[in-house]
DNA sequence: CAGGATCCGTCGGGATACTG
DNA sequence: CAGTATCCCGACGGATCCTG
């Protein structure tokens, strides 16, 4: 979801009454090249409707893998390829980028040891705690009127948060 | 977020193990000239790990404006341009998408009245009724732990659902 | 190990304009 | 009133190669 306006600035004519909102601007463009790299800013108009609020939660964790990494990083601090792992199909452009947003958001606290080679835990903050219980609304409703077949193998951990499979990973 | 993934058959080569995964497919393509309209499946590819019923879930509420369109309706029962008063920033395509595909997900009841001139209206199906703890609880966290500052005149409505101020309209 | 850099296609979604 | 029909931009995000 959520692309920026192409012209943030000239909206602001047609729209004095709402121009309050929260416009906050992007804080880390590399653009080299073509390629603009992290111009966060999911959607700058918030329709500061009653319903707003809900919106501006549903920004921070929208993004194809912030609701699973968050989940994943409920059950403790995990290493780079630790979330890999969890999670089949991202790629590493993508997982780095999404835990660059989900830090930047203050949600996940970045820990990088200065060892050779590398180590960089990812650990969720308090402010992220207080996200939980909405992870956890999301997934018990995912949990209940989702109906797709998964192979038992891979797919089969509802109840038991990692099952002993994930013994000796990393 | 969620764009398709360019070849989603030959991926099934590499991952015959979440090959079981949810493959829902395209329902209602017009594609008329180059502008496929509603090619809707947001990421095929929910990765079949213990968080994917948060991903489900997330799928279903993101594209911008559904979270916003479910909570006004739990107010009730709401005609086309009865919503995008509330959403003063939306566009009637974009309405008018996110609607179709909230009805297609079963969230949504759209009941057309033959009439001149024509009205319909949207109100929630029982199954959208089991998401409100979610959506209140997006909203909820949304309430206390976003800082947007917004001029009380359009964005004062926390308390009462909807206040005086809606009296004439429609 | 944990990424950075690049290239590039897909498609969400904004802005009009038109209509039964 | 409640939509379609188009045009079009650029963010999202996948694949691939490179590196301290």
């Amino acid at each position: 979801m959520a692309r920026m306006m192409s012209a943030p600035l000239l909206n602001e004519e047609k729209s004095e009454h709402y121009a309050a909102c929260r416009q906050e601007r992007t804080f880390n463009a590399h653009s080299v090249g073509n390629d603009t790299v992290m111009t966060r800013i999911r959607h700058q108009s918030l329709d500061c409707s009653p319903g707003c609020a809900v919106e501006a939660t549903l920004q921070l964790i929208d993004g194809k893998w912030k609701g699973v990494i968050l989940y994943h990083l409920l059950q403790g601090t995990l290493r780079f390829n630790a979330i890999r792992k969890r999670l089949p199909n991202i790629t590493q452009r993508m997982l780095t980028t999404q835990l660059r947003e989900l830090e930047r958001d203050g949600f996940v606290l970045r820990t990088v040891y200065p060892e050779v080679p590398p180590k960089v835990e990812y650990s969720l903050t308090p402010r992220e705690r207080t996200l939980e219980p909405v992870i956890m609304a999301l997934k018990a409703w995912g949990d209940e009127h989702t109906e797709f077949r998964h192979g038992p193998e891979i797919c089969a951990d509802h109840d038991g948060i990692f099952s002993p499979a994930a013994k000796g990973i990393e």
